[in-house]
DNA sequence: GGTTCCCGCCAAGGT
DNA sequence: ACCTTGGCGGGAACC
């Protein structure tokens, strides 16, 4: 269980007269106070041998992902606790995987504890769609507050999430920097009613939970491989992140993902164009997916440029730098 | 001192 | 009633 170099053999077994050096009865109490001594005379392991950058979602995901590949031969079941176990993580952190996972339609629930394991076969239709979705949902007119936002998803907002960052970066031009701040002020809708509810305090636990969300969501597609992030800019110090939507691990050079400067229509896809509700299931929890018509029965949210909070401002100066940036980046 | 994001609590939903 | 799933935010590592 632990990986304690100094243990190379069972330990020695003690009776608890030797370590006591009593022989004499012992109450209850007396007992339990033993035992934590003797447990005392034992290494005890250090909490977590690992350090926070060797258990990030980034690394669980690539070692996820050598045990179930992107490219792997057909379709395989998961055991999401046998899994867990195999990576040596808590069942808790296979959940934040695999539902962005199945966000992007790698796997499919199939039933407690198992998934169907697709890899990336559906990935390139997959994304077709995605383009089109954020089309639809015109997430470019979004991006520049000149279209409404989508709606807050009420379930699997892990996975809807992912979808919408990915939107994001399929609707733009090919490059286009996007930094999470954007991200979630493009694809949360706070502005409706909650604004009118919440107190700044709450607005702003909200934000900076989404954004905790977003870091998650762009770590595993980081390790699929579909963006990558983007260092080096001393005005903005938070990360960008483009899309580069090439299979890392892949070994085939034909395995081509859409691309934000190449019509969708170029991509030809062995799948047809998957449903718009990506989340299908009896579960309520898996309905949620914003349709098009949903978010068109929305009513518009804050006009452009009229900030009226914090984070506003801030997604003002950001998209400023932004724009800014990606002008000198794009071809 | 701000950013990044692991960790685990606990409630909603499922069986 | 118990179990599974996953939203959520505290707080610590990292920069």
């Amino acid at each position: 269980m632990f990986e304690d170099d100094s243990i190379v053999s069972t330990p020695k077994r003690y009776v608890l007269t030797e370590v006591t050096n009593s022989s004499s009865y012992v109450s209850p109490t007396a007992n339990l106070k033993l035992l934590t001594n003797v447990a005392l005379h034992y290494p005890t392991p250090p909490p977590s041998t690992a350090h926070r950058k060797e258990k990030s979602l980034q690394i669980l995901c690539d070692k996820f992902l050598d045990l179930y590949p992107l490219l792997g031969n057909g379709t395989m079941e998961l055991q999401l606790d046998c899994t867990a176990a195999r990576l040596g993580v808590e069942k808790r952190r296979m959940y934040d995987i695999i539902n962005i996972l199945e966000a992007m339609q790698c796997a499919v629930h199939k039933k407690k504890n198992t998934y169907l394991w697709h890899g990336a076969s559906r990935l390139n239709s997959f994304l077709k769609m995605l383009k089109k979705q954020g089309e639809n949902l015109r997430l470019s007119e979004v991006l520049r507050g000149r279209a409404p936002k989508p709606p807050a998803p009420k379930h699997k907002t892990l996975g809807v999430l992912a979808q919408r960052f990915l939107m994001l970066f399929l609707v733009e031009p090919p490059n286009r920097l996007i930094n999470l701040e954007m991200a979630v002020s493009v694809l949360i809708d706070t502005n409706s009613k909650s604004k009118s509810t919440l107190s700044p305090e709450q607005l702003d636990r909200q934000h900076k939970s989404k954004v905790r969300r977003l870091y998650d969501i762009a770590n595993v597609l980081i390790s699929i491989g579909l963006i990558e992030k983007v260092y080096g800019n001393s005005i903005l110090k938070k990360p960008v992140f483009r899309y580069i939507g090439k299979m890392k691990k892949t070994e085939k050079p034909d395995m081509m993902t859409p691309s934000p400067n190449t019509p969708v229509s170029v991509y030809q896809g062995p799948q047809q164009i998957t449903p718009c509700h990506v989340f299908a299931g009896r579960s309520k929890r898996k309905l949620e997916f914003t349709s098009v018509a949903n978010s068109e029965k929305l009513g518009v949210t804050t006009p452009p440029h009229t900030p009226s909070h914090k984070w506003d401002e801030i997604l003002l100066v950001a998209d400023m730098e932004l724009t800014r940036i990606n002008n000198g980046v794009t071809v």
